[in-house]
DNA sequence: ACCATTAGGTGGTCAGACCAGTATGGAATT
DNA sequence: AATTCCATACTGGTCTGACCACCTAATGGT
């Protein structure tokens, strides 16, 4: 009945152990051994879990002393997908399409959620320039309110930041947008959006 | 000198030796006793890495068969960072927005760049009664053409039916879309969306 | 009080064994 | 000649036990 593979269920296994004792970044998780142990299983098979766990950037081992939990979006994740996906044209553009699309959605719903603090930090940030469209868009994911999507974004984010240069738009455009958040316009916001940003939403395939 | 952890170090190997040989979906890998081998390491590091790629959804293993190169992308990596994420009510809450807002894009996606084809796959999804949503919005993502927002979507889309009970909706929203999609016309495919799955995109938190 | 030593714990790695599947080729059958 | 069937070799999956390098903390002597 249960053909699953060993390191699978240990991978869950470890989730739940993560969940119920409410293990917080920088927390320790039991050794191996003792993991291998109260799970009934091989070392090895433990081991091969957090490795996936480790290249997922959601745990972090250190030689002698143990295994923690780190902050997630880690880089190693980062580097080594983008290092697949250099190798994949399509991908590629994908990638910059759905990061495009999801900062769209994330202005949008920036509109109808934003609290006038939020709008004081995108001010403070514009006006240090040279302007930096990360901590930009940071602020605004943050204030869409979807923490969930926000991951997404970040996630897109690093990996796109990991084989190409950074956007680099006019002032003017941080202004316009500015403009139109204030108002909560959504509809003003994603015209200045599509018409500094344009994505070709045209191809065929 | 050497610090480096075997396991990475076996990782970069890998990479290499698939780039190197230009291997592409759905290749074969070299066995891991052979990879442990020509590498000059215990099979368990091998192991390891593999499992890293694995979890990363880039390769996919087959007991007595072999390990194979598989589409590029995320979906393993979608899964399990959400796994990690969605513990709290609020996460669920984030979820139904984000597969919702999701959904919208797939929807406009589909509207340019569609061919007549994917609208005779639809109409025969509809015909099918009940209808199911799962698969009608199957064959509209992946018409979208844009295979990482194709698998974004599927991971919230698995991850939603874990917590939610299938949307069922009338026969008339799908007549109705499939109208708009047929006209390409994504303005009223989306406000035909709007109108028969309402999002309450309004909450201040 | 201080510092050096030491013992035990931890991750990292390897080798070997065995299990459970799959593929393959040759023998037996038709 | 074509087909079926089965032994065998190969693949991934798992466990065990051993050893290393490293860190920590307790120990013990100064």
């Amino acid at each position: 009945m249960n053909d699953e593979k060993v390191y699978a269920e240990t991978l869950k296994h470890i989730h739940r152990l993560i969940v119920q004792d409410g293990l917080a970044p920088g927390d320790k998780l039991p050794s191996e051994r003792e993991l291998a142990e109260r799970l009934g299983v091989g070392r090895s098979s433990v081991r091969e879990a957090l490795r996936a766990l480790e290249f997922l950037g959601l745990i972090e081992t250190r030689r002698g002393e143990g295994t923690y939990m780190c902050e997630i979006g880690s880089h190693q994740l980062v580097d080594l997908l983008a290092m697949f996906l250099l190798e994949n044209e399509r991908a590629k553009a994908d990638l910059a399409e759905t990061k495009w699309l999801v900062e769209r959605l994330l202005l949008e719903l920036f509109c109808q959620r934003q609290g006038e603090e939020a709008i004081g930090r995108l001010e403070k940030t514009v006006r240090q320039k040279p302007i930096d469209f990360e901590r930009f868009f940071q602020t605004i994911a943050e204030a869409a309110g979807n923490y969930l999507l926000v991951r997404i974004w970040r996630a897109l984010s690093a990996f796109a930041a990991a084989f190409a240069p950074k956007p680099s738009l006019a002032d003017s455009f941080y202004d316009q947008l500015l403009a139109a958040l204030k108002k909560r316009d959504s509809a003003e916001a994603i015209a200045v959006w599509e018409a500094h940003r344009p994505w070709p939403l045209s191809k065929k395939s």
